[in-house]
DNA sequence: ATCTTTGTACAGTTTTTTCTGTACGAACTT
DNA sequence: AAGTTCGTACAGAAAAAACTGTACAAAGAT
């Protein structure tokens, strides 16, 4: 019995190791702390979860199972699945984590670029403007400098989203490709 | 006067539609969105600024310009520039966004792509172990069990290290050229 | 129909992060 | 040497985010 409960620490132990490490690195994606070690828990769980053992497992209000399990599925790191008879939502983590993971990632940058590249083209189209009608000469000149300096940017800016695409588009994986196996080496 | 006012006021709205786009984004590198603000000030400032022109623009504290030329810094956005005679401290942007934004990108990513993966094989030789040495019956199959779940992760990993590393060597800037200058195209 | 069960909105509390003011060490000036 | 100037460490204040408990709507059971 001593030796059993020994052995379930054990394995207790060995998960929480991954699962604390995905939780340190999982704001990433935007995801707290806390909804990582949720993934985490759903992870290695052998059913699917409901919010009430997720509550139960963690320590935490249901409420903010409830929150993070939004944000999860957001992230689509997470999906609902169905249990005949069940009343309750249950969850599981998705498998794929090609499509998981990366799908936040391109979500993210590829948004954060498309804005980024929207606010210079505005700033730029405006300081066109200012840069040839401006009475003021010191204007004129400020206007003229800072789209200059909006040149490297927008350079940036185009190869990024290029980047970006080839994860969108999934050249990417004609590049480095998929693996659906690890190397079995130790 | 008055219209050479109302110019000025259009050449910081048009700044300031860029720069609170940054300030929006940059979070993704795990930078404030005030000290984002400040990244965008430096850009624009025609010349070098010191922490305490920083801090009459931004109408912050110089305590905590200090602190964030330091994040900015650290992250390769921002470096010193020296002037003759000029005893204060004096920050500009770095020009090169490739350099400053992807090596930021690579830092964060590789970090967290190495730690988790590190997390994953030591989990995984635990697991070998309890799966193998076990008494209990029930430790082992769910030690088993787990075993199988982290093989996608662990294929997952090594793409991603790949996908990393075309960033580290810079192959990435032959799969997608860098752009000296944009395309002249309005 | 009433009575449960389940998930979430919302307001308030706790915790964390960000920001500031004071204080001080280092470096420069005279 | 004493007197400035500058940058930052540190403690405390202000702001933001995370978390909880209550309350309620929707759906199911009886």
């Amino acid at each position: 019995m001593n030796e059993q409960h020994q052995e379930e620490m054990e394995l207790d132990k060995a998960r929480d190791r991954f699962i604390t490490e995905i939780a340190n690195n999982v704001h990433l994606y935007d995801i707290t702390n806390s909804i990582g070690r949720l993934y985490g828990t759903i992870f290695f769980a052998e059913k699917p979860m409901t919010l009430d053992e997720m509550s139960e497992s963690l320590g935490m209000s249901k409420t903010s199972m409830s929150t993070g399990v939004r944000a999860l599925s957001e992230a689509n790191m997470i999906e609902k699945a169905w249990e005949k008879g069940v009343r309750k939502d249950l969850y599981r983590t998705n498998p794929d984590w090609y499509k998981s993971f990366s799908t936040v990632f391109i979500k993210r940058w590829s948004q954060s670029a498309a804005k980024n590249h929207q606010a210079l083209c505005d700033t730029k189209q405006k300081l066109q403007e200012l840069s040839k009608n401006a009475d003021s000469e010191e204007v004129k000149h400020k206007a003229s400098l800072d789209l200059e300096k909006l040149r490297s940017a927008e350079a940036y800016y185009e190869w990024l989203n290029e980047v970006i695409s080839l994860f969108e588009t999934g050249e990417i994986f004609n590049i480095v490709p998929k693996r659906n196996e690890p190397s079995q080496k130790v």
